[in-house]
RNA sequence: GCCCCCAUCGUCUAGCGGCCUAGGACAUCACCCUUUCAAGGUGACGGCACGGGUUCGAAUCCCGUUGGGGGUGCCA
C-alpha cells in the first residue's frame, strides 16, 4: 500500500459485532465522500482485537453491507480489509518502543487493588502508583502510559480546538496483563502503519482522542487530521443502542428500503449542503460534502423521515427500475406480465417494497374478501343494484380496458346520481376484498375479463342469500 | 463525582453581525384535484432554552445558568 505518498488516506474501523449499525453506515459514507473527492483512499480494518468480536461471517456482513451502500471492494478508492488482530507484532513492537523511551511502565496492581486504594485516597480511578517502581513485565502485570503533565489540545476539524487538562487523564492501559494490547494502542499503532492522514469518526471517540494524539507524539509521528462527527440518537435523544433501538442496516434493507435512500438520508444527518435543497444523487453529495459544514449536535434517525425520502425515491425510479424492483418482493410464481401492467399504478403509493405483495396479491392469487370492508359497503341498498347492473354490463363488455370499464359503470351509475367514487366501492370490494387498492379500473383490466366476472358473479351470489 | 461536547419549528436543517417581521424538508392540519387509497398542488400551525454583556445593530460574538448528550474498562 502507498503510504508515502501525498494523497489523504481515510479510515473506517468498524468492530464486527454481528450487523451493520445505521450510525456506522453513516460514518463510513463521510468518510467515503471524503476519500472520493480528494482523490483520497479509503481504508477498511477490521477491529477484532476482542475475542469476543471475532467471527468471520460478521465480517462478510461489513462488507456486504458496505458494497449495498455503493462501498466496493473493487473500486480502486478501496483499500482492504484488513484486521487490527493481524498486526499484533506491530502492537507489540511499538509498546516496547515506548517502554525503552520511559513513556510507559509496568504496573503490577489488579483492578481490586486499584479501586481500594483510589477508596483510600478519596480519588477516582488509577493514580500512577507504579510509575516509578521500576515493575518489570510479568503475568498480570499491565504495561500503561506515562501520561505527562500539560495540555493535549486537539485541532478538529468538526469542533475547531479542544483542550484536555492531563492531570485528569489516568495513566492508561497499553498491554493487557495477558500481554494482549488494547484499543488505544492497536488504534493508533495500525493507523500509523497505514499511513492514515484523516480519522473521522464518530463523538463517543473525542474522549479517547487526547489519549491517541499523546501516543502519536510519543512515537514521534505527526498525527492525523481529526473529525468527530455527532453521534445519531433515538426519540429519547440517547445515543442509538443495538438493545433499544432498530440500528441494522440489514433490517432497513430488508424491509425495502432503497440504497441510495437511505445513503441520502444518513447523509442529511448532521449536514446540509447549505442550501433548500436535501435529495440529490450522491455523485453531487460526493462533491458537496465537507466535514467543515458538519454539525455539532446529535441528530434523530427519524424513521419517518427515511421513509419519505423512500418513497421520493420510488417515485423517480423509471418503469423498467420498478418492475424490477418489484420482482424481488413478491413470490416468484406471479405472473411477470400482470407484475408490469399493474406496477405503474402501485408506484405513488409505495413506502417501501415490502409494501408490494399486499397490494397486489389480489391480482395474483383467490380474492380473500375482508368481512369490515364487505358488510360497511354491501350494506347499503345502491351497492346492491350498482353491483347487479355492473356485472351485467362487464358480461357484456365490447372491450376489456380500464377506460372502457370505467365508462361501463358511469353509465350504470347515471341513473342512481351518484359520483364515480361511490359507485365503485360495491365493485372494488368484490374483485379485490377490500376498500382500498390500486386503481379500479386499471386493476380489472389487468385481472382480465374471466376472473373479474367470476368475483362479480361470487359477490352476487353471496347477496344473493 | 470528574472530563469533554452540544443547544434555531415536534424532527432534520439554512443562517456564520444588518438581506431574518428566521428560509426549506419530514410530520401534523385544512383546502384543491380525484376512481378508493396514495401521489401532486395550495395554505396553515410551529422555533432562535434563559440571563447578562459586546455593538449603532445580535439567532449569529463573549460570559454565566439551565437543559441534553458523550466519556470516565486490562470494550471498541
Amino acid at each position: 500500500m502507498d503510504v508515502t505518498g501525498s494523497r489523504p488516506r481515510f479510515r473506517f474501523a468498524p468492530s464486527p459485532t454481528g450487523f451493520f449499525h445505521v450510525g456506522g453506515a453513516r460514518t463510513a459514507l463521510f468518510n467515503w465522500a471524503l476519500a472520493k473527492r480528494l482523490g483520497g483512499t479509503f481504508v477498511l480494518r477490521i477491529e477484532d482485537t476482542d475475542e469476543a468480536r471475532n467471527r468471520p461471517e460478521w465480517t462478510q456482513g461489513i462488507i456486504d453491507a458496505l458494497a449495498w451502500l455503493g462501498i466496493s471492494t473493487e473500486d480502486e478508492t478501496f483499500e482492504g480489509p484488513f484486521f487490527q488482530s493481524e498486526s499484533n507484532e506491530a502492537h507489540l513492537a511499538a509498546a516496547e518502543k515506548l517502554v525503552t523511551a520511559g513513556a510507559a511502565y509496568y504496573c503490577a496492581m489488579s483492578p481490586e487493588e486499584i479501586a481500594e486504594r483510589a477508596k483510600l485516597e478519596g480519588v477516582t480511578g488509577y493514580g500512577g502508583w507504579s510509575r516509578d517502581l521500576g515493575t518489570g513485565p510479568g503475568p498480570g502485570h499491565v504495561l500503561r502510559f506515562r501520561v505527562p503533565d500539560g495540555t493535549t489540545v486537539v485541532h478538529d476539524l468538526v469542533r475547531g480546538e479542544v483542550r484536555f487538562d492531563n492531570s485528569v487523564i489516568e495513566d492508561f492501559v497499553l498491554l493487557r496483563g495477558n500481554g494482549s494490547p488494547v484499543f488505544n494502542l492497536a488504534n493508533v499503532v495500525d493507523d500509523m502503519s497505514m499511513g492514515i492522514t484523516h480519522v473521522v469518526r464518530a463523538e463517543e471517540h473525542l474522549p479517547n482522542t487526547p489519549k491517541q494524539q499523546m501516543l502519536w507524539d510519543a512515537l514521534g509521528i505527526p498525527t492525523p487530521t481529526w473529525g468527530h462527527v455527532p453521534v445519531l440518537v433515538n426519540e429519547q435523544r440517547k445515543k442509538l443502542s443495538k438493545r433499544r433501538d432498530k440500528v441494522a442496516l440489514e433490517q432497513y434493507r430488508a424491509e425495502g428500503f432503497l440504497a441510495d435512500a437511505m445513503v441520502n438520508y444518513l447523509m442529511t444527518l448532521g449536514w446540509s449542503a447549505g442550501d433548500d435543497q436535501e435529495i440529490r444523487p450522491w455523485s453531487e453529495i460526493q462533491e458537496l460534502f465537507r466535514l467543515e459544514d458538519v454539525n455539532l449536535s446529535p441528530a434523530f434517525f427519524d424513521v419517518k423521515k427515511l421513509s419519505a425520502f423512500n418513497g421520493e425515491y420510488i417515485r423517480m425510479m423509471s418503469t423498467e427500475e420498478l418492475v424490477e424492483a418489484c420482482g424481488h418482493w413478491v413470490p416468484a410464481h406471479w405472473d411477470r406480465t400482470r407484475l408490469d401492467a399493474i406496477a405503474p399504478h402501485i408506484q405513488p403509493r409505495l413506502i417501501t417494497f415490502a409494501d408490494v405483495p399486499q397490494l397486489i396479491d389480489f391480482i395474483f392469487e383467490p380474492v380473500v374478501i375482508d368481512e369490515e370492508s364487505w358488510s360497511k359497503v354491501m350494506s347499503a341498498e345502491f351497492s346492491v343494484d350498482i353491483l347487479h347492473e355492473a356485472t351485467s354490463a362487464y358480461a357484456n363488455a365490447s372491450e376489456w380496458s380500464a377506460d372502457h370499464l370505467k365508462a361501463l359503470l358511469e353509465d350504470v351509475m347515471q341513473p342512481f346520481g351518484m359520483k364515480l367514487g361511490k359507485a365503485q366501492a360495491p365493485i372494488r370490494v368484490a374483485v379485490t376484498g377490500r376498500t382500498v387498492g390500486p386503481p379500479l379500473f386499471e386493476s380489472l383490466d389487468v385481472l382480465g375479463r374471466e376472473e373479474t366476472l367470476d368475483r362479480l358473479q361470487s359477490a352476487a351470489q353471496r347477496l344473493g342469500q
